[in-house]
DNA sequence: GTGAAAGCGCTAACAT
DNA sequence: ATGTTAGCGCTTTCAC
């Protein structure tokens, strides 16, 4: 294949513009000393010729890159990915992410590691010295990952920690979780429900807690009870419809579950239907994730929408911002979601809701 | 920030093996003229210090960047993001390519490009300019447009057209669009359909025409009319609607229905709903696309797949394979797709079906 | 304010 | 079979 070199590099715009390389750079990186009149005339040059710098040779060069990279979990992502089960995680992120990168002049990549995997270190290392991204973000359960963080933080290479809300270098974010289920169980409350089921996700990932905080705050505070209303899966279908079961069974049986995603609500749904239990006239539901197939269930289920493309939008700004001047946010960040309101919560039967 | 300079690089491999650049530089690309014993000595060295090659300065010194770009449609990609209907175009490509690519060493970036705009050329030179990929996959409409295989072509870059099999530059691929819908068309058939309709996409995709051939091919060779039968779309809900409108409004009324999309197949559901018209009993239908969403429709929809992921992940290694050699295939790359069947097709009623 | 020189990490071309 | 030399396109010193 033939070698491909830049067409027009900096020297060209720089003879065009009868200036030096080095202005000509100034001018590009808006850098200081260099006179409105001067700046005009390289800039017109630039345009003429529609150069556009070599990402490559200003990383060489010592500067950035231009570059984020956003990490998630290989297995996670790849057992989503080919269930094909609607989520949309990955897209979101990188719309999310990528818009705002650009806006800036930047690029967003996805790459996939390990966590489970000895090697963490290799592949995340490999990823760096290849890549040499000015900032990474980290998606559960890698932002909880100490063993990545020390490394990232090592490198001297800025990162956000999205889900994880731990002290410690990196930008810490959250999607509001505790809010976010405190939110749910108050509509819920204000339906008239009294007994609401919760459904938790792993307890390996801190956001899970979080959620079961919210819940049963907004309970206690109704000065509700909680007990026996809590059950906990792994996110995926199976574990929900056991969750689902257990929960289903308790008597009194609870009139309104909350589940900690889509797919382990979509199981509540299920063993609801097998045991004929009208949703939402008997059981309200309602799901966090809020990806597209909540549309298409019968009912269509509320939920809690996960602001995954705005959050990653604002760690690509925080991460620039860090990159550029050294600075991130003295307190973890939080990007709030929302309640989407379809037809799976009603009023409990035979009560007196005002 | 502080300069982030690579930790370790050639010059450390080389020292630590006590021996040239050069030959470290061989060893990493599997170059010729190395001695095997001399090569283990260097890979011990490069394990030993965890030594990964900058993709930049690989870049820079004018060999391969180590990347594939992936363009698709600015306008279409935001709009189908933005609508969250479960079209996971993106997911697919992105997933299905990067996996391949890194197999190979190589990384996959996105990005989006007006198609509608005068500045197409800017943006692809910038994209270009700056990235240096190695290859470039291009999605309908992209796949389509002669300004950007030809800037792409006059670069020296090798890509792929997926969704085109025009001649030319560039590597010709399909879904096998015709042959798709000539399946779907003998599935009804074979259900002892014979009033089939079809709703084709917008007519400044090939592929819209390649599925309405399939379509018109299966019918006549089983001998049926294909008059009054066509409507068309431009993939969206909305053109659905109208499309199902004039083709349910017909004379005798069709018994079935293949629509380009699965969007248009969900709003002719809609309308089927509207009217009463039973789904599958009273009209089959067959939908494009097969995202996640149609597994949760009432019915669940029988629908083409398109292998997105299997195609970009094809694309992938033909573009490394022709950077590398500077060898295409010498005819277009049609990678099959399969009907998946579910509840929305049955035999039509008060037919004697074999 | 602007320019000239040095070098980033790597590979192609040319020695040896 | 291996080493040496000269850049790639750019940004950082450091002069002027």
């Amino acid at each position: 294949m033939a070698r491909r070199r830049q067409s027009v590099t900096i020297k060209h715009v720089a003879a065009d513009a009868g200036v030096s390389l080095q202005t000509v750079s100034r001018v590009i990186n808006d850098g200081p000393n260099v006179r409105p009149e001067m700046k005009e005339r390289v800039q017109a040059s630039i345009d003429k010729l529609g150069y556009v710098p070599s990402i490559a040779a200003q990383r060489m060069s010592g500067s950035r890159s231009y570059l984020i990279l956003a990490l998630n979990d290989r297995e996670r992502t790849l057992e989503e990915w080919e269930a094909r089960q609607g989520s949309d995680w990955v897209n979101q992120m990188l719309l999310g992410g990528m818009l705002t990168a650009n806006q800036h002049g930047y690029r967003m990549m996805v790459e996939l590691v390990d966590t489970h995997n000895d090697h963490v270190e290799r592949e995340l290392g490999a990823a760096i010295a290849a890549l040499q991204p000015d900032g990474v973000i980290l998606t559960p359960p890698h932002s909880e990952n100490v063993l990545i963080a020390d490394l990232l933080s090592g490198m001297g290479i800025p990162f956000a920690r999205i889900g994880s809300l731990d002290e410690g270098p990196g930008i810490a974010m959250t999607m509001d979780d505790e809010g976010n289920a405190r939110k749910a169980t108050e509509h819920l409350i204000g339906l008239g429900h009294t007994a609401i089921g919760f459904i938790a996700g792993p307890s390996d990932y801190s956001l899970s807690a979080w959620r079961v905080e919210g819940w049963r705050k907004a309970m206690e505070t109704a000065g509700l009870s909680t007990e026996r209303l809590l059950a906990s899966g792994d996110f995926g279908y199976d574990s929900g419809l056991n969750a689902a079961q257990d929960l289903l069974n308790e008597t009194p049986r609870p009139t309104a579950i909350i589940a900690s995603s889509d797919q382990m609500t979509l199981a509540t749904l299920e063993v609801a239907r097998n045991r004929g239990i009208a949703v939402p006239a008997d059981l309200s539901l309602i799901s966090f994730d809020n990806t597209p197939i909540v549309n298409f269930t019968d009912p269509p289920l509320t939920a809690v929408d996960q602001p995954i493309a705005k959050t990653t939008s604002r760690a690509v700004e925080l991460l620039i911002e860090a990159s550029r001047k050294g600075v991130r946010p003295d307190a973890p960040v939080n990007v709030s979601g929302k309640l989407v309101q379809r037809a799976s919560t009603a009023p409990p039967r035979h009560h007196d809701n005002t």
